[in-house]
DNA sequence: AGCACGCCGACT
DNA sequence: GTCGGCGTGCTC
C-alpha cells in the first residue's frame, strides 16, 4: 500500500509537526526547597536560554502559588512529566555564586545516603542570603592590615605596650599577617572599639581583601611556634602527606596532650605550600579562641571561620572566599562540611566521635561521615583525631579499612588523671555527696586547686511531690515530671518546655507538704554554698548561659581562679581544659549503666576519659571521681582499671556477637501524632512486607512515648550490609503513598541513628 | 514546608 | 450572615 494514507501515518505526521514545533524546548530538573523526595522539571524559554545554564545555578521558578529559588541539577533533561503542566522558569540569578559542580554532585550523594529531599539537603548547605531572590548586595570583603611603620608610630607602640597590653595584642597580631578579617578578630576576644582605638593612632588600617587565591609565600610558616615532633607523630604525619592525591582515611587515636594537633599542623603545612585548602571540622564548643590561635599563629594565611555565631552577611563572606579559594583554611562545625572549596587537599576532623557532629533534626546527617565522603570524591586524605574513638571508627580502623595511628605518649611529663568509684551504698550521703567527695574537695581547695562537679541534671530538682499522698507534678503533654526551678519559682518540663506555678498545695489531697525529690545542679549550687561558705562557686548549665557571651565570660573566670567550685552538666565536660582544676568528680554516673539504648555505655566512656583529660596538668595531677551505687558493674570496672581502648574492644566484641553497629547497620523510622495508636499502626504496616536483607526490631513505643502532646513510635530496620539496607529502604519509602495512615502520622527517616530516645 | 481550599463553630 | 479554627491535598 505504497503512497496510501494510514492512520498511524497521520498520527506520526502530527506527532513530527508538535516535535518539529518545539524544537527549541529545553528542559531541566530543579531542586526545591521542600520536604519531596524528587526533582523538578521546568522549561527554560528562548528568552532566558543564553548563555546557557549550567548545573549549580540558581533559578527563580514558580511553584504552586509561590515563587521559590530552585538549583539546577540537570542542564539537559529529558521531560519526564507531563508536558502541558511543565512551567517555564522565571528568571536566573546571575551573580556568580552559583554551585559548582563537584558540590552540586556531593550534595546529591548525600540526599542519596540519607534518603533525605534533596531540596532541603541543598537549602540547608547554602548560607541563607543564596536562598533568597533579592539581589545579594554584598560590600567586598575587608581585612586588617599593619601600616607601614615610621619613629613616632614605634613610640606609640612602646606606649601601648606598658599602657593598653589588649591594643597592642591585637596590633601584633595584624602586623604578622598579610590581612585579617574582623570574624577572626572578634572570635580571638578583640572588638571593634580596639581597632578603631589603633587606626585613629594611624597604626592599623582596613583594605578590600585581594579576591585572588591565597598562594604560599616565604613567610606564610610561622617556623618559630613549630614544634619538634615527637617519632610517633612524625610517621602519621608522613602517612599521611605520603598520598595526597587519593583518598585515605587516617584515624589519630591520641590522649589528651599527645600532640595531635600538632600533627594537623604539621600534615596542613604539605597541603598549604601545594596551594591546597585544608577544611578542619571540629565540635560544636570547639571553636574557641585557643583553638583559632593556634592555626592563626602558625600559618600566615587568610583563615575563613564558619559557626553559629555568624551573621548571614559573614556567613556568606566565608561561603564566597572557600568557593573563590582566598581562604586558605575553613574551621568550622559540622554544617562547614558543606563549604565550597575548589580546592580543597585535606580534611580534618577534630574529637570525631563528638556528638555534636550528627544533626539530630530534619536532615539528619553526620558530619564525619559525611566529610568522609566527601574526600572519597576529591581523592584527598581526610584524618580524624580523638582521645576517645566512636566505636565505628575503631572498627574501621581494626579492620583495615582506615589507617590506625596511636598516639600514646604525652607530651612533657605522663601524669594521667586516675579515675576512682566512689561506692555510694557504704557511705553517708548529703546531698548527693558521699562523705568520700566532700573530704577530698575540702583538701583540693585548701590546696588552693579548683574542683569541678558534674551532675548531668539541671535545675533545682527533677521533680516535686506532696509528702502525704505521693502526688507527683506531672506535665500533661509528656507525662513525665516537671523539674523545679527554685530561682525562677517556676515547674518546666525539660521535654517540651511548658511552664507552671508551683501550687500552694496538694491539688490532689490538699496538703501544703509539697516537696522537691532529687538534685539538679542548682540546688547542687546553693548546698555547696553551705557546706564550704569560703569557695565561690560558679554553676555552667543551659540555664546560666542563656544570655549571648556568658558562657565565655564564666569560663573566662573560672581560668582566671575567681571561682574555685564549678557545677556543671556535660555542657563542661567538652572542649575547655582548666589547668589548677585537680579534682573532678561525677556525681551520678549510674543512668547510663542500665540504659536500654546500647551507645549508652560507650558514651558513659567518653565522658568520663573526656572529663579525666580536663584536669590538671604536668606538675599538678588531677584525679577523677565517680559516684555509683554499682561499683561492682562490669562496665565500670572495665573502664576504670583497664582504659577506654581495654573497654571499647569488649564492648566491641559484645556488640558484634549481639549483631549490632557497627556490625549491623540501621536505620530508624519514627512516626507521631496526636492520637495514639495511629503512629504503632502506621508503622506496623510497614513491616508487613518483608524487606531483602533486613529485619525489623519494632514498632516499639519511643523512649518518651509522649511528647509535647504527640504519642510516639519507632521501627528499627537492620541489615547485615548498607546495600540491603540502602535498598530495603527505597522499598520502605515507596510503600508510604499507600500506607493506609499515611496522612495521620508525621514521619521521619534516621540512618545510622545514634540516639535512640530521641 | 507553604499555601489554598473547605467545612464547622462563635461572633460583629 | 462572616471570621477563623486546622484537617487535607497539591506543588513541575
Amino acid at each position: 500500500m505504497a503512497g496510501s494514507i494510514t492512520a498511524g501515518k497521520i498520527a506520526s505526521t502530527i506527532t513530527h509537526y508538535i516535535n518539529s514545533l518545539k524544537v527549541s524546548e529545553h528542559y531541566i530538573q530543579v531542586a526545591i526547597p521542600v520536604p519531596m523526595r524528587q526533582l523538578f522539571t521546568y522549561q527554560v524559554p528562548d528568552a532566558l536560554g543564553s548563555p546557557a545554564i549550567k548545573v549549580g545555578e540558581r533559578v527563580v521558578v514558580p511553584f504552586g502559588h509561590r515563587k521559590v529559588i530552585g538549583i539546577v541539577i540537570d542542564e539537559q533533561a529529558q521531560c519526564n512529566f507531563d508536558v502541558s503542566r511543565v512551567k517555564n522558569i522565571a528568571g536566573r540569578l546571575n551573580d556568580n555564586f552559583n554551585l559548582s559542580t563537584p558540590l552540586v554532585n556531593f550534595l546529591q550523594l548525600c540526599a542519596h545516603y540519607y534518603h533525605h529531599p534533596i531540596g532541603d539537603v541543598f537549602q540547608q548547605a547554602l548560607p541563607v542570603l543564596l536562598r533568597k531572590i533579592d539581589n545579594i548586595t554584598l560590600s567586598p570583603p575587608m581585612v586588617w592590615l599593619a601600616e607601614s611603620r615610621d619613629e613616632k608610630a614605634n613610640d606609640i607602640l612602646a606606649k601601648l605596650a606598658n599602657k593598653a597590653a589588649k591594643q597592642y595584642a591585637l596590633y601584633q597580631i595584624i602586623q604578622s599577617h598579610h590581612g585579617i578579617s574582623w570574624v577572626e578578630l572578634r572570635m580571638l576576644g578583640y572588638n571593634k572599639a580596639q581597632l578603631n582605638a589603633l587606626q585613629s593612632k594611624g597604626l592599623i588600617i582596613e583594605q578590600e581583601q585581594i579576591a585572588s587565591q591565597y598562594s604560599w609565600q616565604k613567610d606564610t610558616l610561622n617556623k618559630a611556634d613549630k614544634l619538634r615532633l615527637s617519632s610517633e607523630q612524625a610517621i602519621i604525619v608522613s602517612a599521611i602527606n605520603n598520598a595526597l592525591t587519593e583518598f585515605s582515611c587516617h584515624l589519630i587515636d591520641g590522649v589528651t596532650g599527645s600532640g595531635k594537633t600538632e600533627v594537623y599542623l604539621q600534615a596542613m603545612e604539605t597541603v598549604l605550600a601545594n596551594n591546597k585548602q585544608v577544611l578542619v571540622i571540629v565540635p560544636e564548643i570547639g571553636l574557641t579562641p585557643q583553638t583559632l590561635s593556634r592555626f592563626e599563629q602558625r600559618f600566615n594565611v587568610p583563615i575563613a571561620l564558619h559557626h553559629s555565631g555568624l551573621n548571614d552577611k559573614e556567613r556568606l563572606a566565608t561561603w564566597l572566599s572557600a568557593q573563590q579559594g582566598s581562604a586558605a583554611i575553613v574551621i568550622g562545625t559540622r554544617s562547614a562540611i558543606f563549604t565550597p572549596l575548589h580546592r580543597l587537599g585535606l580534611i580534618i576532623i577534630d574529637e570525631e566521635h563528638d556528638s555534636s557532629l550528627k544533626q539530630q533534626d530534619s536532615f539528619r546527617y553526620h558530619g564525619r561521615d559525611m566529610a568522609i565522603l566527601r574526600a572519597r570524591q576529591l581523592d584527598i586524605p581526610i584524618v580524624l583525631g580523638s582521645a576517645t574513638p566512636s566505636f565505628e571508627s575503631l572498627q574501621n580502623a581494626l579492620s583495615g579499612k582506615y589507617r590506625y595511628h596511636q598516639l600514646l605518649n604525652r607530651a612533657g611529663k605522663s601524669n594521667k588523671a586516675k579515675i576512682a568509684l566512689i561506692d555510694m551504698n557504704h557511705q553517708q550521703v548529703e546531698y548527693g555527696l558521699s562523705g568520700t567527695l566532700k573530704y577530698e574537695i575540702k583538701q583540693t581547695l585548701a590546696r588552693g586547686e579548683q574542683v569541678l562537679l558534674f551532675l548531668n541534671r539541671r535545675g533545682y530538682a527533677p521533680a516535686i511531690n506532696c509528702q502525704e499522698c505521693h502526688w507527683l507534678a506531672e506535665c500533661q503533654r509528656c507525662d513525665k515530671p516537671y523539674t523545679l526551678h527554685q530561682k525562677q519559682q517556676l515547674l518546666i518540663c525539660h521535654h517540651c518546655g511548658s511552664q507552671k506555678r508551683i501550687p500552694p498545695q496538694c491539688p490532689s489531697c490538699g496538703s501544703v507538704r509539697i516537696a522537691p525529690l532529687g538534685q539538679g545542679t542548682e540546688q547542687l549550687e546553693s548546698r555547696l554554698g553551705e557546706l564550704f561558705p569560703d569557695a565561690s562557686i560558679v554553676r555552667i548549665d543551659r540555664d546560666s548561659t542563656r544570655k549571648k557571651g556568658e558562657l565565655a565570660k564564666l569560663l573566662q573566670e573560672v581560668i582566671d581562679k575567681k571561682h574555685q567550685l564549678l557545677v556543671g552538666t556535660q555542657m563542661l565536660a567538652k572542649g575547655h581544659h582548666f589547668p589548677d582544676v585537680t579534682l573532678v568528680a561525677v556525681l551520678d554516673v549510674d543512668g547510663a549503666l542500665f540504659s536500654f539504648d546500647f551507645r549508652a555505655s560507650e558514651q558513659m566512656a567518653q565522658l568520663l576519659i573526656q572529663v579525666a583529660g580536663r584536669a590538671g596538668r604536668a606538675s599538678k595531677p588531677g584525679k577523677v571521681l565517680v559516684q555509683s551505687n554499682y561499683v561492682n558493674h562490669p562496665l565500670l570496672q572495665d573502664l576504670v582499671h583497664n582504659g577506654y581502648h581495654h573497654f571499647a574492644h569488649q564492648a566491641l566484641t559484645e556488640r558484634k556477637q549481639a549483631l549490632l553497629p557497627p556490625f549491623t547497620f540501621q536505620a530508624l523510622l519514627r512516626a507521631d501524632a496526636n492520637y495514639p495508636s495511629y503512629p504503632e499502626k502506621f508503622l506496623r504496616a510497614l513491616t508487613q512486607q518483608p524487606l531483602a536483607g533486613c529485619e525489623f526490631a519494632g514498632p516499639v513505643p519511643a523512649a518518651m512515648e509522649k511528647k509535647a502532646g504527640k504519642f510516639r513510635y519507632h521501627l528499627i530496620i537492620q541489615a547485615k550490609s548498607r546495600k540491603d539496607l540502602h535498598r530495603a529502604i527505597l522499598q520502605l519509602l515507596s510503600q508510604i503513598p499507600n500506607n493506609e495512615w499515611q496522612g495521620k502520622v508525621r514521619w521521619s527517616l534516621d540512618i545510622d541513628p545514634i540516639d535512640l530516645n530521641w
